[in-house]
DNA sequence: ATTGATACCTCGGTTTACGATGTATAGCGT
DNA sequence: ACGCTATACATCGTAAACCGAGGTATCAAT
């Protein structure tokens, strides 16, 4: 998929991917796979972006002799999920506009 | 509308805009305020960037003393927009994941 | 004469995705 | 013992691209 076409998308769906269940970065890149490819450093400069803005909070824990940091989504991470959604209708009125008298 | 939000949609916004009947900067403005807004300087960006890709070709014109340059797409042009609608699919995804399990 | 609409363009700042690179541990096969 | 892969973190530099600020110029209306 297009870089250009993931600016805005990523961070939510970072967000996204840990709303129901806290997680991790290597664990993170994993189950987004499926959906959307980002890389390591692309990963993890959002996450520090979105601690910054205070949309998730880290817990530093031990595993397996490995350092692994959980990752919670706070009220203002779940209120950025909505405005998003609340945006789509603006993105669905571009696709309109595009597809428009082919 | 977001800013990151917007990259990657707005160059096939314009190729859009002028998809049916050759325009020109200011009006293709005009045309797309309704959807989506974007400012002179990143227009004036995109149907530079756009011309270079061979994707519209320019024919400059003179109307009622003022300069006027008319922007046309091209067979590449249009296969852009049809390659944008293929990775809508993949964007449809996204949402559903984003929307998943509320 | 001044303002606003029309019509073009450039420069610098900021944000952001990503490849390259680095560090370190655990487990598996040879 | 050695190498390889997976796990797990992080930083740096580069390139792409939106936008505000500013610039030039014509024409119509007040």
């Amino acid at each position: 998929m297009d870089a250009q076409l993931k600016r805005g998308v990523l961070d939510v769906c970072v967000l996204a991917a840990i709303k129901n269940e806290d997680s991790y970065g290597y664990k993170i890149i994993k189950d987004l796979s499926p959906i959307v490819e980002l890389s390591e450093s692309t990963l993890y400069t959002i996450l520090k972006r979105l601690e910054t803005a205070g949309m998730l909070v880290v817990r530093s824990t031990e595993f397996e002799g490995r350092l692994r940091k959980y990752y919670h989504i706070t009220p203002r991470g779940m209120q950025r999920i909505l405005d998003f959604k609340n945006e789509w209708k603006e993105i669905m009125d571009i696709y309109s506009f595009i597809g428009k008298e082919d």
